[in-house]
DNA sequence: CGACTATGCCTAAGAAATTTAGGTATATAC
DNA sequence: GTATATACCTAAATTTCTTAGGCATAGTCG
């Protein structure tokens, strides 16, 4: 497992999935990357669960349980600000990596 | 300026440039970088040296005190196992990087 | 000459994001 | 009845970075 490099792109991550898949709970997230990066990359959830409730407080999420088979789920869904600031992340994020690519691709210095 | 991104990548950048440029002094890995990117990225002195001396710590990097001009200029270059650690890195952030763009690039789930 | 900017190194306090390491509870499989 | 999966959570510690300075020399502008 790909650690220690998720700095920075939780909160984007969590965003941009929300935003495909309209809802989501906690626990879905955490495997729903797993599969997705087979394995590679692991939210942990003493990450996501506090990054949740701040991304709610910022009211860029709503919460609505929701219960499943005795079960009841927090499901999570972006606001009108929050698809904004999912694009604005989405964005900032791709940039930033084309720049630390830049760095990572250059070559000698001429002078 | 693009902050706040850097998170995690620091030390990876410090190590692809002294590869790609045999040696540098920490005020010119500032500007490097600076340049490289067109002001987008910058890398604050707070985090530069202690970086370099954790590095250097750890057996990456040596120093070299070098006069110019009246100045003296403090060198850093890759050892050998620094040379190894560095196309670990390198390797394992591109590979970060490409799971990230999996990740905002997916379409919704299917199930 | 005096002030300001650039060069070049550094540290320390605080903030922010994460890991580690738990806790709680229900359901299912063996 | 023990272990695994599901589903939520928190708190302490760690790592990494920003902010905000300090120190010293060199060059430029008025």
């Amino acid at each position: 497992m790909n650690k220690k490099l998720l700095h920075g792109t939780l909160n984007t991550i969590i965003l941009k999935l929300l935003k495909d898949n309209g809802e989501m709970y906690g626990y879905e997230i955490v495997q729903h990357v797993k599969t997705l990066t087979a394995d590679q990359l692991k939210i942990t959830e003493g990450a996501l669960y506090p990054a949740l409730h701040k991304l709610e407080g910022e009211g860029l999420l709503t919460v609505e349980y929701k219960r499943y088979q005795n079960r009841v789920r927090k499901y999570y869904r972006l606001t009108e600000s929050g698809t904004k600031e999912t694009q604005s992340q989405v964005a900032d994020l791709f940039e930033f990596m084309r720049q630390i690519q830049t760095l990572l691709e250059s070559k000698p210095k001429l002078g």
